[in-house]
DNA sequence: CTGAAAGCGCTAACAG
DNA sequence: CTGTTAGCGCTTTCAG
């Protein structure tokens, strides 16, 4: 038999399912049952052997976009978001991955909403993003989506931390060590306007153990490093009023480090900081910046897992779920001098 | 006419190019032309109006997959990496998709050769790895694939910059500092060996200025942060018979930071200590690690677009190219002391 | 147990 | 200027 691995009229062809039934001396539709394993069709054993035969010698591999025309699934899943250079974002992109090629599908990157959800390009999508968001282009979709995000208590379709809950756990977590006096380091705080559930979270922590909220917002510069970094030094011009500091996120907790160093305030004899998404950054500052870690990998991959569920179930939606928050402790914070 | 948006038989069917046609009055083939903006063939302009009209009323988009199955284009590309987490490839995911999107191409993802690249599903390949490896899953495939890697010299069909020249470099910025005595902070090295680009390039210049290499390998812990930590914990219970250190990357420069604040040693006045690839973490080091900073993230723009170029032109393969390393000063090192 | 054939939605000759 | 038609490679009835 003819090692025939390309059609002879149009060179350099992949294999096709024609070519390895012709190999085989079946039909096609035979060799797609074969190779798809569809078992509760019965199929002669010689029949198989000689199919498994001829595939692999010609090197056989479906092509995934016929098969996606013909099943009307992709098996891939985007993932969307628009901070993709966020290394809070970054945290989850392997655990999907991961958890999407486990199930059999591929995942698409996209920071761009328009054409890719809506082309037949993505049999769902997991978006990183607000729900309740006004401008949303998914609503009127057929689309799976789910969403991964912040917000507060677990909505339908969603799964989600409260990042209210985890601002509120840095503050307790301080209050706990004897800080009355813990400033909020917030900056420019362009994403969700002053009304945003970290803030919130903060106010609420600091006034249910009594204390009085204050709260530093403003922006010097658009590197949040550096306004972190200018936002403490000019606090700390001031009478220093408090002993502790929780921030947005590691950026900012990392400026008031510095702020603070420079200054010759000792951190965390002096004053405690805690960082906010739990970052590289926060593992290697010096000290080791004590953060709010949020369960954004694995609401990643859980969002993986039940989309693809709900894929194949022939559901559109998820029902939502709600994720604990934690704090990982490092060495920031210590007990308020009295 | 009636808003048919879906076909009556196959209810929440997305539209297609027939229920265009229908509603216009034309034939697929019109539609499609005009949708396609094929201004080589005229169409009277009262056709154009009503295709436009019906297709917009009906809210259609192309199905990617139909076409791509037709064209045998997919107009994604896929950026393959084993290390997903390394935030030294993260730098690169941003720019690569931005430099696709514009080109109206997608990105998709993968940590895995298996598949992917062999099924049809993508029109060509970025691939984060050595193009010299021997384990070589993309050679036999006719698939179109640019490599970016940090090895030496431009070869054909890759984008890459020079590990060895960038850790030569650093090398040579310590020399100019007056230092003698530069340790080389490696640790484990399992990805290359100990032939590896990194190594070569130090002790070359090491031994070009007439100095005594002095390579700090060994593994104490599967952590890099730590095992940098370890190691010159270690080092710096014997005599000091060194005033500087570079290091493979930043996870263990940062290693040794630490334990060189642990130990009293001031960072620069009495060791100089220098990173690489210029990781956020670099930035937000105390004191700021000046770090080599690799081409990675223009290396994966230019790849996309040479990538995209070469497909579009029908080529298969790409010519290569060599970008040069630059190192990012920061305030970790300092003149040595006499 | 196996094969023929009808699509999936779109593109691209080719024929008017 | 516009329509017909033959695929792209695969899945999936429906007949044998």
């Amino acid at each position: 038999m003819q090692t025939l691995k390309y059609r002879s009229d149009r060179p350099n062809r992949r294999t096709t399912l024609a070519d390895v039934a012709r190999a085989a001396g079946v039909s096609i539709a035979t060799v797609s049952r074969v190779l798809n394993n569809k078992t509760n069709i019965p199929i002669a054993p010689a029949t198989i052997r000689k199919i498994r035969e001829a595939a692999t010698r010609l090197e056989y591999h479906p092509n995934l976009i016929a098969r996606a025309l013909a099943t009307q699934r992709t098996s891939t899943i985007a993932l969307f978001t628009k901070e993709m250079v966020d290394p809070h974002f970054v945290q989850m992109i392997q655990p999907v991955e991961a958890a999407l090629r486990k199930r059999g599908y591929h995942l698409a990157l996209c920071s761009e909403t328009a054409g890719v959800l809506a082309e037949g390009r993505v049999d769902g999508a997991i978006l990183l993003a607000n729900p309740n968001a006004r401008e949303d282009l998914f609503k009127g979709l057929s689309l799976p989506v789910i969403y991964v995000w912040g917000g507060p208590g677990p909505c339908p379709g969603c799964v989600s931390w409260d990042d209210a809950e985890g601002m509120a756990m840095a503050v307790r977590y301080l209050v706990n060590l004897g800080h009355r006096r813990i400033a909020g380091l917030f900056g420019d705080y362009p994403d969700n306007g002053s009304r945003s559930p970290k803030v919130e979270g903060y106010r609420r922590a600091i006034s249910q153990a009594g204390y009085e909220p204050n709260d530093w917002f403003g922006c010097f510069t658009d590197d949040q490093f550096e306004n972190g970094y200018l936002i403490t030094r000019q606090r700390l011009a001031g009478r220093r009023d408090w002993t502790a500091i929780v921030a947005r996120n590691d950026y900012l907790a990392l400026g008031a480090l510095r702020a603070l160093r420079e200054a010759g305030v000792s951190v965390p004899e002096q004053v405690s900081v805690v960082g906010y998404n739990d970052t590289e950054m926060a593992r290697f500052a010096d000290p080791p910046l004590t953060s709010v870690l949020t369960p954004i990998a694995e609401a990643g991959a859980l969002a993986a897992i039940h989309l693809v569920d709900s894929i194949e179930n022939g559901r559109t939606s998820v029902q939502g779920m709600g994720l604990p928050m934690t704090i990982t402790e490092r060495l920031s914070c210590a007990i308020a001098e009295r």
